[in-house]
DNA sequence: ATACTTGCAAATGATTTGCCAGTGT
DNA sequence: ACACTGGCAAATCATTTGCAAGTAT
């Protein structure tokens, strides 16, 4: 595991691109590696190290592992709703943002570019760059709004 | 431990307001409580359960034990600031809300009626009502957009 | 007295680390 | 061969829970 410098993202489109990205850093195409890989290019939404050593039968310090590998090495990044587990998905789908509402505790995906206004308000008022790829936006959503039940 | 129903904000604007609020409600005001509560007044930023714990040389079970049951009276809530454990501040300085940037992981309050405008635009857009009391706002402060360290 | 509280040990959930055996290149 | 990987046990961090003993009212 050398410490390598975390280079720019590899938005890799289909597996392939994956699998040429990590043969170029010298990175070993292991068989877990590539089940991780398949798996998340198979399921659209962002899953847990638990949810994908569950499906792929692995184990779960492997997975962790591999994920961790992954991400550093830009193919891949994880996100937060709420409380819980990281939720990792692959960078090609990775610009997406998140709304999470803690009442029915589900997410949505929104379209980076509709939150630029928010962006833009903020970096004049604060001078902050913000995003909700890491940390999920958090509101209670449309059906939500106006019932007691909290996060 | 009734299973009161979590009822409105207490604002309490001291810790006679506080003291009252839970001798209102039926909570006992043991020691720890009042410790909890001088704590938590004195210092103004958000703590987390492990420094109150070491401040007041306090078993740490007890601490969330109490901090649990101060929440769900409403006279504290907690903030997730990025990674790390959960923080606690009183309602009464509350209703801030916080942007943390995980270069050099620090955060800042922020009123709310700044993030107003925000808050609106999420509305109209998605319907969602978001805050960001419970979980920050996250981005590269200023002085740290533009450098590659990260989360 | 009685019910709420505490301390202590132990459990949980998420994630990381050490270490040695195994495997991709 | 050699370095990167995998499995397994154990550690870590944040938080919760069970239970018997202690205390506020």
């Amino acid at each position: 595991m050398t410490d390598a410098p975390q280079v720019t993202t590899l938005a890799c489109e289909s597996i392939d691109d994956a699998i040429d990205a990590l043969r170029v850093r010298g990175l070993r195409l292991s068989s877990i590696r590539m089940r991780l890989l398949e798996e998340l290019f198979a399921v659209t939404r962002p899953l847990s190290a638990e949810d994908l050593a569950a499906r792929l039968d692995l184990v779960l310090t492997s997975v962790y592992r591999n994920l961790e590998t992954l991400e550093r090495h830009g193919v891949l990044r994880h996100v937060h709703l709420g409380h819980g587990p990281g939720l990792y998905v692959l960078l090609v789908r990775g610009e997406l943002e998140y709304i999470y509402c803690p009442g029915c505790r589900t997410a949505r995906t929104v379209r980076p570019d509709l939150l630029d206004p928010v962006r833009t308000h903020i970096r004049r008022r604060f001078g902050y760059e913000v995003s909700f790829t890491h940390f999920a936006l958090i509101g209670r959503c449309p059906s939500c709004v106006g019932d007691p039940a909290a996060e």
